[in-house]
DNA sequence: GATTAGCACTTAACGCAAAAGAGTGCTAAA
DNA sequence: TTTAGCACTCTTTTGCGTTAAGTGCTAATC
């Protein structure tokens, strides 16, 4: 990535009218570039070295006279090689960490609490995904009567997710189906995938049901569902309101399309599914692929368990978004939950091993 | 509600008046009314009648020379008393039963979906609330083991709502301990309130529970989770992009303090609650207590079973709401809700008596 | 007595030109 | 190579007269 061929002093410009963008939200000239950064050369000066990164393509300029704006190039430039190396302070961490600690148990509130924090810590939206697998099975059924025309159907998928469906008969169950169809469940249908269940399948599941027969289709829709539920990829977005603070999204109709293709999903699942790196994340602007999310940047980071990724959080906002600040937030987040989940399944090893003695 | 004592011409001219604003949105002057409405008077007539409705308080003069807006109070008289009875097209109560229908087995999944149809239906943004119920008890515990560390508890509510949680214990999981939580959790906890799980009972289930006494705090804590979770009010919007499209939800700053306040829920959850009707409620500008919604109207209707309420459907827009839309399609999908819900009532009874003989 | 035509009055909205402000690029000197 | 200085460009703001919409009132009419 040849960042290199930049001079000191044009890097330490570049950095100054980024940030200096960054909160104030307009174009920054050169007069202000050298009152505020203790750059001993005059503002003629800067005029010139921005002339040059905005031939460059890191600086653009709104129109003759006004000041420079970063480019996407300049916030890419800027996130690669200019932003600084954020440190943790132990006293955030700590915080995090109790937030989260509670929540554990529960895959989408931990990633809902996760991505709502990230959004309060930061100023902008949080959004909490939980991404296509793609390779659900099921290692566990079990059925719970509930009266006679009703059963609570709990599912655990190989991935440990425990889903329960409601399941309503039209007729009467008849005694000892139940368990039947649970056994029959467990041998028949544990650990394929949901475009293995075919009709074959379920003619063979109704046969040996035999009188209670009718209980077999419901049933079967039932875990079909629940594969592509826990497969499909699901999306929570908090903080929206923050959005609002940020003057470029007070273009009514361009906030309007962001909010529907946020809501509509697909897309941003898309975008998150085929991130390349298995840290932080970060797409700025049209890097995104998706229209509506031009003027924003989005920067996310997987979580993961025992090395694949279980959950996306992450963290939407305007271009010109403080990255600095959210690298850092997520760093945080993220590395508190790795953590607390790494600590469980060294827990969970030493208790096996010592089960095994 | 002494609304009788306006003229029919009176009557006439408000709703002409409302109606206009709905979809102009801007404020209405008396040539535009006797133009487009078969009044055989002119618009002096009119002009007068409307600085007496204005006077009665049911208009408004944004300034001298403007025309008028409906005021609250106007907005209430045509609601309680000038909007036509709607008449719901057979087309459109299938078209919604047949989406419906689908997910009624999952009450989340049923008043989402409704809400989220109700949004598309009336290009407003739709809200689906399950709202407090403060008189939780579980009817019914199981438990499922996974591993050596960890176990399904699934628990199904007096009102036959599913949940499932998963456990994790620090230390292994003792053979045949869980058989015996399960028994111990269905004779001790079924049938009483989260706030009857005290002390004295959960160090009984230790003592019960002997060498296995680690088991119950995580599996108690769960269930009181688990009870507040469903007793808890849960609140869902769709369809935010369409706010967006009306001009009263232009300044950004408000539209920010609307989304903030919908999303802690709190404000919105109390305010349903407090519902006086049990067919449709309108609520309209300041009437809802709420500040920030002083600028829009809720319509909302609770969705009921077996003559409790389970949950609300309802719809926030501008205080120019289409109310004869809105109450319309809100109508109608409560209704199709109510009677896909009696019928299944009706089969579960009618093979409950055929079980009996 | 109710209705209507006509007109003066009020006020927001619009358009436009002048002024102000901000920031640049360039030139010439240090 | 840096910098001071200045002319230039373009946006933003301001002020002001004009336009348009709609009313309220009065006097005539039904």
């Amino acid at each position: 990535m040849g960042h290199e061929n930049l001079s000191e002093r044009k890097k330490l410009i570049l950095k100054a009218i980024v940030e200096a963008h960054i909160d104030g939200g307009e174009p920054v000239g050169s007069k202000y570039i050298m009152q505020n950064n203790l750059l001993s050369c005059s503002s003629a000066t800067i005029r010139n070295e921005m002339a040059e990164l905005e031939q460059m393509g890191y600086l653009v300029q709104p129109h003759t006279s006004a000041g420079r704006v970063p480019s996407e190039a300049g916030y890419r430039f800027y996130v690669d090689a200019l932003v600084e190396q954020y440190a943790r302070t132990t006293h955030e961490v700590v915080q995090i960490n109790q937030l989260l600690r509670t929540k554990m148990n529960e895959l989408d509130q931990l990633l809902d609490t996760a991505s709502r924090l990230a959004s309060t810590m930061t100023n902008y939206t949080g959004i909490a995904i939980k991404p296509k697998s793609n390779s659900v099975t099921m290692s566990k059924f079990e059925i719970i009567p509930m009266d006679q025309n009703n059963f609570a159907m709990v599912m655990i998928s190989s991935g440990g997710v425990v889903k329960t469906k409601k399941v309503k008969t039209a007729e009467t169950i008849p005694e000892g189906a139940l368990a039947r169809l649970s056994e029959l469940f467990n041998s028949a249908l544990c650990g394929i995938g949901a475009d293995m269940i075919t009709l074959p399948i379920i003619m063979r599941l109704e046969v040996e049901m035999g009188d209670a027969a009718f209980l077999v289709n419901p049933t079967v829709k039932c875990v079909y569902e629940v594969m592509n539920e826990i497969d499909g990829g699901e999306m929570k977005l908090s903080g929206l309101n923050h959005l609002l603070k940020y003057p470029e999204y007070a273009d009514t109709e361009e906030l309007g399309e962001l909010l529907g293709t946020l809501e509509s999903q697909e897309e941003i699942l898309e975008l998150v599914s085929t991130a390349e790196s298995d840290d932080i994340n970060v797409l700025i602007g049209s890097e995104s692929s998706v229209k509506v999310m031009n003027n924003s940047s989005l920067v996310f980071t997987p979580i993961k368990k025992n090395g694949h990724t279980i959950g996306v959080i992450g963290v939407l906002g305007p271009r010109r978004m403080n990255y600095k600040q959210v690298l850092k937030t997520l760093g945080d987040i993220g590395g508190s939950i790795t953590q607390m989940m790494d600590e469980d399944r060294q827990l969970k090893e030493a208790n096996t091993k010592e089960g095994d003695n």
